[in-house]
Parts: C-alpha cells; structure tokens; sequence
DNA sequence: GTCTATACGTCGATAGAC
DNA sequence: GTCTATCGACGTATAGAC
C-alpha cells in the first residue's frame, strides 16, 4: 500500500507550522526583521533548521505566509468595526480600530506595514491595501447613499485614507511611541478628508 | 608620478555614467522593472556589461541610484509650486504638480512608487517620503499661522496627504491610464482633508 | 581593499510512520 | 520493507568591521 499522511501526522505537520510561525513572529515583535534569522526561527521553534525548509521554501515565503495570517485577522478586525452604525461612526472605527491594534504592537506593526524587507512582501502589502481600500470603500459608499457624506469617488477616497493611515502610523511604529494626539487626530483628518459633519 | 585622473578623463566618466542612468530610466519607464536587466541597459547605452558595473556595484544601486536622481527634480517640483500664494492654493498646487507630472510617465512613476523591487529601494522610498511630508508640512503650517486651516498637527496632516496621493495614484499609474477626474477629485480631497474653506 | 562573522539554503544520514 | 519528515553540519554568499 502506498505511503499516505494519516490525521496524526497531519496534525502534527500542522503543529510544526504553527510553532515555526509563532516563533517567527516573536522575533519580528521583538526586534523586528532584522532578527528573523532561519537558525533564530528553528532555535525558538524547537526544530533544527532543515526543518523550516520542509514548511516554508524559503525566508522570504516564510514571511509572506506569517504576514497572511496576521493580516486576515487585521482585516476581520477593521471590518466588524464598521458592521453598524452611522457612516462617520463606522469610518471613525476602523480607523481607530486599525491604529490601535497596530499600536499595541508596533515593532511588529512596522515590519508588516513598512519596514524594507524584500519584494514579494511588497507584492503582498499591495494586495492588503486593496483589500482594506474596500472596505473603507463600503463604509463611504454607505455614507454617500444615506446623504452622510457628500458625493464623491468612493474608491478613490477609499484608497486616500488607507494611505493615510498607513503613512502616519509609520513613524510612530517606527520609533515605538505615538503621541497620545495620533490617534483622534487621525480620525479627525479621516472624517474631514470624506467631509463628514462636524 | 602617481596616477590622476585629468578632467577630460573624469568628465568621460561622467558622461558613461549619465548614458547608464539615461538608458537605465528609459527602460523602466518602457516597460517598467521587469525590464531592467543590467544586459538591456548596457545595451541601450551602447557600452559592455561589464562597464555598468564600474559605475553601479549592483543593479540593486543602479535603481537606487536612479531613484535618487529622478525624485530630487520631483521634490523640487513640488516644492516650486509651494512658493507663493494662498495655503490652499499651495497644496493644491503641489498635489496637482506631483500627480501630473507622475501620469505623464506612469510606468516610469510606478515603478519608483510602489512596485515591488527590492529592500534597498523600499528603504529609499521612506527617504523620499520624509521629503515630501517636510514640503507639505511647510505649506499647512503657514495656512495654520494665516488662520486659512484649523489648528491641527502639521506633520501628521502632512504624513496622511503623502500616504493618501501615493496610494491613490499607485492603481492608475499601474494600469497607464487615470480616470478624467482623478486629480481634481484628490486636490478636493487633500484641502477637505486640512479643513480648507470651500 | 581585505578579512571575518553571520546567515541562507543544501544534503546525506537517521529515525520513525505506514 | 518502503517512504518521509527531521536533523544538523556544511558550502557558499554576503555584509560589516578594520
């Protein structure tokens, strides 16, 4: 009979992913990219380093894949945030929503949003833009409908504000502290820039 | 006697040198990245392959390099079109220059900002970023002292309008085409956004 | 410019699952 | 008995120090 995975080790295969991507990102919480070194990963992980090879091709797939699973979360998050409410609310949430989470871990926060690492997670990081760009774009598209908001492009508004954010918040996930202004005055900007009422 | 270099020699250096970033940005903006191959460019520039590399270590400098030389016209672009007039007018101004000047050659402008290349550039373009904040940061802190904007943080607003016409022209300047209204609409955008009067 | 240290990715051997 | 995931030392490239 054929060699075939039976649960168990499918489980366990599983388990050595996980453990390798919990590692990974204890190191980029820490000390960011410059720490994600394969020998720290297998160290941390309890494996030996050939190991990470049988689960990620490679450094840079091992990043991207961390940075999936960590985005799908950010972006569930930023969309229960604007499941109800008004429109000024429902932007003001995410916004908030987003910068906070961010916030609480900012090392890692910067190595997702821009921290120079390589190509394919620029690649990636596109393709998470316009998956937040839509649904900001669903929130102001809401606005615009119920007269909240004053017409205009939603996509194109849409993809201004996830610029915004992720631009403001760079520094201060740089460094590691925001002032304690950020926050609501990026909100601010946010609900001005779609010209919702004051 | 040791070896020196005359002028003449140093001027011919020079000379190579513009042919490899001329025939460098040529390239890119034809067909973007993709087609930078350090073959093609030397090519272009009708020297040997190996000549590049006397003047770049890497390609990955060549782009940097590039990047450099190109971004310091546009920040003084936008900075020229800051110079005079109303606070509003200078924004206006300077988000209009830069999203114009970047769709009259958008690969060449996709390229340099946002598309997946490499750490070293990534770590450029946070560079430029500061760069273009700092000009923006200027104009809205002189609308603040003229009382034409609301009090707010500067270099945060600043931050957002760089992160917001970035990724707003990142998708048009990917596709080759804008839509009619794209500019007008993020000039509309960026003064709501500072509270600028109608 | 050289040299050393660090780190990526590989490979043959091994232990264990089927 | 066959096949596979794991190990960990090694080759090689690279980057930073001197």
């Amino acid at each position: 009979m054929a060699y075939r995975r039976t649960a168990a080790v499918e489980q366990r295969l599983e388990d050595r992913r996980a453990a390798i991507a919990a590692a990974a990102i204890a190191l980029l919480s820490d000390h960011g990219y410059r720490a994600l070194s394969i020998a720290a990963v297998a160290e941390r992980a309890g494996v030996a380093t050939g190991t990470v090879y049988r689960h990620y091709t490679d450094k840079s797939e091992l990043m991207v894949g961390i940075f999936r699973d960590l985005c799908v979360r950010e972006v569930e998050a930023v969309t229960a945030a604007s499941a109800a409410g008004s429109a000024t609310g429902r932007v003001a949430a995410m916004v908030e929503t987003f910068a906070q989470r961010a916030l609480r871990n900012p090392r890692l926060a910067y190595t997702l949003l821009a921290e120079p690492v390589d190509a394919a997670l620029d690649a990636e990081r596109l393709v998470l833009r316009r998956a937040f760009a839509a649904a900001f774009a669903d929130a102001i598209g809401h606005g615009i409908a119920t007269g909240e908001f004053p017409d205009q492009d939603a996509g194109l508004a849409a993809a201004a504000l996830v610029g915004a954010v992720g631009e403001v918040l760079t520094d201060p996930l740089h460094t590691g502290t925001a002032a304690t202004g950020t926050v609501p005055d990026l909100v601010a900007f946010a609900l001005r820039a779609l010209g919702a009422p004051q």
